[in-house]
DNA sequence: TATTGTTATACTCTATAACTATA
DNA sequence: TATAGTTATAGAGTATAACAATA
């Protein structure tokens, strides 16, 4: 184990990276929970925010296959949060839609989300959050290639 | 929008967090699949490598429901990785252990989390990663007793 | 009675493969 | 033929409720 020490800088970075990937996650688990929906509803729902994508669209923002998206989007559509139109120029395609309900709710939980993830963030000072936002920010954006479409 | 803005100092940094945890889980997931396994999988290998917890010991450590890790340790089992072994004080209790093939792998896979995790980190300069370190690690420690046991 | 663990059941989520309908 | 989407199927993961065995 030693020997990876000096293949690994930094084993608190690594280990705090993951710890915390799980911390957030399973505050947006109990955002979601908090309104009888789950971490994948809830980003279809932030995906459609300010799109009204077509089902292979949606599956590559969510990085899934377009079956999977296809299933989302059904179980979605079930609790009357989106719906299905069709597209004008493609008879095949399919346009993903909030309803009324849908955009409610995306604001209720996007309120709550922000607010538990700012709690975590509650734990630094001022000058801390900042530093940490530009460092996050520094590590997504060299990845904005990968995880953009 | 522009009115929550007030009641949150970093919406990029709210941002950000989220973005990251699911960067870091999908990095996790690959890690795992790489070698057939699931996030859940290799997080029960973790917990394992130090422990020999029971059933409800286990299910606390990973924040599941004492059924799910009876599925979870069901499913490792059948793949070898770990064993049911008998508590020696109580006859009711079980004591889940690790397999020389789960061993194996938890060492294996861990070395590529590591790899890969440290890789997203590789995106800031020394100086970064050990402030991104402290800042995480002030996070995490400020919630240890929520997260630990 | 209380505790440890399993089982039965029911979802959600996901992928692969095969299919339909349009282009 | 190629593309958009669905369906069939299979499996992991999770929870709730009911149960068995031991304390």
């Amino acid at each position: 184990m030693d020997s990876m020490a000096s293949q690994t800088p930094q084993p608190d970075l690594v280990d705090g990276l993951v710890q915390l990937s799980f911390l957030v996650q399973s505050v947006l688990a109990e955002a979601a929970a908090a309104h009888t929906l789950t971490v994948p509803q809830i980003r279809l729902l932030g995906i459609l925010r300010d799109r009204e994508p077509g089902m292979l669209e949606l599956a590559r923002h969510l990085g899934l296959d377009k079956s999977s998206a296809t299933g989302l989007v059904d179980r979605a559509e079930r609790r009357g949060l989106v719906r299905r139109g069709s597209s004008d120029l493609d008879g095949r395609a399919v346009k993903v839609v909030t309803t009324p309900l849908g955009r409610e709710l995306t604001e209720t939980v996007g309120t709550e989300v922000i607010t538990r993830i700012a709690a975590i963030a509650g734990a630094l000072d001022p000058a801390g959050r900042e530093h940490l936002a530009r460092l996050i920010g520094r590590i997504l954006g060299t990845r904005a290639d990968v995880s953009n479409g």
